[in-house]
RNA sequence: GGUGCGGUAGCCAAGUGGUAAGGCCGGGCUCUGCAAAAGCCCCAUUCGUCGGUUCGAUUCCGACCCGCACCUCCA
């Protein structure tokens, strides 16, 4: 049994089975633009096709993962510019800022992770092929366009009526697109490449239409032809990518390798709204990991909290799903623990099956993973996952089969258990007071101790007593 | 206007032509100097509205209402 996913283009749930003769999935993510810290509106996305790659493992096949680093475009111009560095060292810093991000929600590495402007080379040989077959003309500036009207099948990803494309005028967008006005046939062509201008200082390169610096769009199409070839298993970004992004990707890839059929399969992830709003700036929620470690949350909290709807439907992300995310995660390793206990094993035991492994066991998880097998259904395998933990294993030959399941429901979810959670910065003075209050308690003089609670609840903390000591958390 | 997604308990969220998973919160009990935690129990005669099909619909069909997203460079 595959698995199965919904399909953008077909508006179908389909099987996911390799297309190449060697058996391996060929999956490729638009990743992130490097300008600043990802957001997790972004990281939702990332976390969703992390999982579908972690699914697809589980039941067997060999991924082969690529997602690209956005290293040229307006955004990270300006921003080099404004921080006084070189594009590649402003890039650098927030590649490895997403990276470090990335490895706390537990993403696995893609297999590739391809630049664009490390492939400077493959994009002008496939603008070279456009225009050598008339799908693209060169302008005045030495700027290259894509002609949509040159493909007839443009619009087939979205579903959007081509004749309405060019002449629509009353859309929302329609406004504030000067920026890449230059001199179009048509309003629908998109840049494949951006002739020089003065605002981009040193970022340019040699072409044979001038110097310039590629169109966002034709990265994606250069570098999935190069690590994954004309053809390939499945392409996967935000919602907000199917139009234009993927589109002009079709459009591009087909009509330069004259090959049908660029992605056979499209995963489009919904976006998150933040609290019942739109992420945006001015709003100020465009929540970063940092951020909400600062609040106290833990990566595998967040994760969570962006796991607990279906991909296709929006997600609202708020505290009280952060709280939500906790309690669960606290309960799921509850009984984790009760379960490995009947079983005889020790944490340490809890691994994650091998990739190889011929004896797949799911124990009392079966119906847990044909949810997640049956389009990424995360909200319904929790549910069955915690309905199998509500009654305690049978004997210990269960359990470890319990053990079994469970450990690779969680490895195919990228869901972490039995992770420290950072210590938050307790400060002096209420340290003082829960030590003293310790003390108090030790002696028996629980007047004094009471006393001293109440001292450190108004402070703003909350003292959690255990057996040998003692948990400060912010009230 | 076009295209798509969705409206299920206080909140989040699955699901099915045969009478509503799960999580959170809340309530009760047990345990416990107090507090918290934990364990056990309880918590939707009902699935946006109105029709239709059916022995039977939340699930299929139609209409309507409401919300959201995209419609040229935002995951």
């Amino acid at each position: 049994m595959p698995v199965l996913l919904h399909d953008t283009m077909t508006r179908e749930t389909l099987p996911l089975l390799p297309r190449r003769a060697d058996g391996t999935y060929g999956m490729y993510c638009c990743g992130p633009t490097v300008y600043g810290p990802a957001h997790i509106g972004n990281f939702r996305t990332f976390v969703l096709q992390d999982t579908l790659r972690r699914v697809l493992e589980t039941e067997g096949l060999r991924v082969r993962h690529i997602r690209n680093i956005t290293d040229v475009d307006d955004k990270t111009i300006r921003g080099a510019q404004a921080a006084g560095k070189t594009l590649a060292e402003f890039t650098r810093g927030w590649t490895e800022k997403f990276h470090r991000d990335c490895a706390a929600l537990n993403l696995l590495v893609p297999h590739v992770e391809p630049g664009a402007v490390a492939h400077i080379p493959q994009q002008v040989r496939m603008i070279e092929a456009l225009v050598a077959r008339g799908h693209a003309y060169v302008a005045k500036d030495g700027s290259v366009y894509f002609k949509v009207c040159s493909c007839p099948d443009y619009g087939k990803l979205s579903h959007l009526d081509r004749s309405r494309l060019a002449t629509q005028s009353t859309n929302s967008a329609g406004e504030a697109n000067d920026a890449d006005e230059y001199d179009r046939e048509s309003a629908a062509d998109f840049a494949l490449w951006k002739a020089r201008k003065p605002e981009d200082g040193a970022n340019f390169w040699p072409s044979p239409w001038g110097e310039g610096r590629p169109g966002w769009h034709i990265e994606c199409s250069a570098m999935s032809l190069e690590h994954l070839g004309a053809t390939f298993d499945l392409h996967a970004g935000g919602v907000d990518l199917c139009f234009p992004h993927h589109e002009n990707e079709i459009a591009q890839s087909e009509c330069a390798t004259g090959v049908k059929g660029f992605a056979a399969h499209w995963f489009h992830s919904a976006h998150l709204m933040v609290e019942g709003a739109k992420m945006s700036k001015s709003l100020g929620n465009l929540f970063t990991l940092d951020d909400l470690a600062a609040k106290g949350w833990s990566p595998m909290e967040v994760r969570w909290a962006l796991l607990a709807g279906h991909y296709r439907s929006p997600l609202n992300f708020t505290f009280k799903g952060l709280e939500d995310a906790r309690s669960a995660l606290a309960k799921l390793e509850r009984a984790a623990d009760a379960l490995l206990a009947a079983a005889g094993f020790s944490r340490a035991e809890f691994a994650p099956p091998s990739v190889n492994e011929t004896q797949v066991t799911w124990g009392r998880f079966a119906a847990a993973w044909e949810r997640l097998r049956d389009d990424l259904n995360v909200p319904g395998a929790l549910g069955e996952a915690f309905k199998a933990l509500a009654a305690p294993a049978a004997d210990a030959a269960q359990a470890r089969q319990d053990v079994a399941g469970l450990a690779r429901l969680l490895h195919a979810l990228g869901i972490l258990p039995f992770q420290e959670r950072p210590a938050l910065a307790v400060p002096e003075a209420v340290a003082a007071l829960a030590a003293r209050r310790w003390e108090a308690k030790q002696a028996r003089d629980f007047a004094a101790a009471d006393r001293l609670r109440a001292e450190i609840a108004a402070a703003g903390w909350t003292m959690l007593d255990r057996k040998d000591g003692y948990d400060l958390r912010p009230s």
